[in-house]
DNA sequence: GAGTAAAATGACAGCGTTGTCATTATGGTG
DNA sequence: CACCATAATGACAACGCTGTCATTTTACTC
């Protein structure tokens, strides 16, 4: 059997309250009375027994990963981002897999969160951008942390920006170095925020260059492939085609890639084509894709930390301690499909 | 706050003991009494607390999935179809992703099963193909059940199959039924059985034909985009190159269809191609890919109930309560990459 | 060095459940 | 109908921890 709070604080000499004082951090042990115990903690093998701490406690030690969201990749890196940052603090993870166009969906995530009796929420989009989901957790008054596109936060709130903006500002930048001046965007699901903020990112980096976007350059789509091989065809057919393509996710620009080779039409000779998100796909298309690279499971980490951050501060009653919000600039990333 | 046993016994007018005993299903309790607590139960929305059981029980109603697989969408799907299982069966689950080529993986899963004092373990491959690993398990008293590639069980402990072989005996018949005769195989990984499993479905298909397969048509790689790209440019390169190719996976057969594409080797007409797995990726590359369809979030579901079952048979002590292994043979889906 | 406030530590109940064992109800027998 | 075996139920401790509050130790003051 493994070592309980009781047989290290016999082992340390001390009172079990202190070993519990020890383990969570509570600061107000001696020295060297910590010492002793966390000597006894490491002699033993100590790990404090999670049922009886969620049992005795008020609080628990289980977040929870809510998504909806067809991309795999993104799913799979945020969460193996938040299991690490978990792992290192002592809380569990609870997945939550749901449809998010379910209109039950708040009622089935209240119902979620008190029966798991969760101690926080991570959200990521598009959960994470819906004001009504947003609103009944804090009617709650259940915590969350919310992964987003933007570039300030909207409240005092934790969570962790991804600067969509700026990122879509660099890709159209590097299309308009390399000369392009006729440079067509496909966008997705206008409900996402980060839909918004490339768009917006490509629209200033247009004007950065003084040029105005031309509407029939401007499709707009869902984030998947066949949005990319309809809207190429479409803009292949205009009198005055585009030059360069900026799509708002690699897998509308693999889609878009495919489109233009049906027609015989050369990437990147004819056709530069830029897409988002750094996914295998982008690798995986001939030629290899020119894109954003945003660290997923880093966010991941940093948005879980911020949360029992946030978590601990409550329960030390601490007041008016906001975690500064961290931003994350993706990063371009020039591939084949965009050299001259 | 919620309901606890003690309201329910209340409410229903028996002894908290008689509540307990009615939600683990012990069935030594009386009709009636078991409806006039069911009652209670419906009428409070009882749900057990978790942590108490963890606590006072010698059980744990946690289940852990460990997971070293590249492939995201397989990942995610297996993910889904256990968390399922698990909701409507009142367990919980732990992900425990890990890198089964590390040397110390065992050392990390007993330690991962003991900290998180976990019920039992789901095993995908490779990991449910390690015979250190399910050793150290079986030694250490842990259950576990294993999806793994075969058509017959390989010992009485819980296991769900997938046949790869009828299946890709399967896929193979197709090819040869459209005419092929010179038909060449890329494999993935010799360590995942799935590759095995499905190149002996390949020999045999041939041998069903009375076709003797040629040694140069069979590539070793592993299971990537990269291996298909590098493997087709080999085998056009041959003097007497293949008609039909059946790739041991969709990754690979995309690589070997951009491969082929590149070098102006039409697809379906000079050269057919057949994948495995129906992954998003199939349906995306043009043509689109015939394959075979595997219901992962299926199989998971039925792993989990399987694990389950044996749980609660072991629980009650009830000796040779072997649950039969479920057997799975992914559907061949014809699409244009093999169409005359 | 006595007196006091603050810091450090400890004793003990209680969290919601299950396991053990005792008790009570039930049904079958002669 | 008394008697017994067995089925059904209940009383209560225990699981390992945290919260509350009491007690002890420390540090500082005059």
């Amino acid at each position: 059997m493994s070592a309980t709070i009781k047989s290290v604080a016999e082992y340390a000499g001390v009172s079990i309250k202190t070993v519990s004082r020890v383990i969570n951090n509570e600061g107000t042990v001696k020295p060297d009375t910590l010492a002793k115990v966390q000597q006894a903690i490491d002699a033993l093998d100590y790990r404090p027994n999670k049922a009886a701490r969620d049992l005795a406690g008020r609080d628990n030690y289980v977040l929870g990963y809510v998504y909806d969201n067809p991309n795999a990749y993104y799913i799979l890196a945020m969460q193996n981002g938040i299991l690490k940052e978990c792992r290192s603090n002592g809380y569990e993870l609870l997945i939550h897999p749901c449809d998010a166009t379910n209109p039950d969906i708040i009622d089935e995530l209240v119902n979620m969160v008190n029966s798991a009796r969760l101690a926080g929420l991570i959200l990521s989009p598009p959960l994470s951008e819906m004001p009504d989901v947003l609103h009944a957790m804090d009617e709650k008054g259940i915590q969350y942390v919310r992964v987003l596109s933007g570039d300030k936060a909207p409240d005092d709130k934790p969570c962790v920006l991804v600067d969509d903006y700026q990122a879509a500002r660099q890709i159209t930048g590097h299309l308009l170095d390399q000369g392009h001046r006729r440079i067509a965007f496909i966008a997705g699901e206008k409900q996402h925020h980060s839909t918004t903020e490339r768009q917006r990112g490509f629209y200033q980096a247009l004007a950065d260059h003084g040029i105005k976007a031309d509407p029939e350059l401007v499709i707009d789509g869902t984030y998947s492939f066949g949005t990319g091989v309809q809207s190429i065809q479409q803009l292949l057919a205009l009198p005055e085609p585009p030059t360069a393509l900026f799509a708002c996710n690699d897998e509308i620009a693999a889609g878009a890639l495919f489109g233009a080779r049906m027609q015989g039409v050369d990437v990147p000779e004819a056709l530069a084509i830029a897409g988002f998100e750094n996914s295998p796909f982008s690798t995986q298309t001939f030629p290899p894709l020119t894109t954003a690279s945003q660290p997923t499971a880093q966010i991941a980490q940093r948005a879980t930390s911020s949360l029992i951050r946030s978590l601990q501060a409550r329960k030390r009653k601490a007041e008016n301690h906001t975690i500064p919000a961290d931003i994350f600039v993706p990063e371009l990333i020039v591939r084949e499909s965009t050299s001259r």
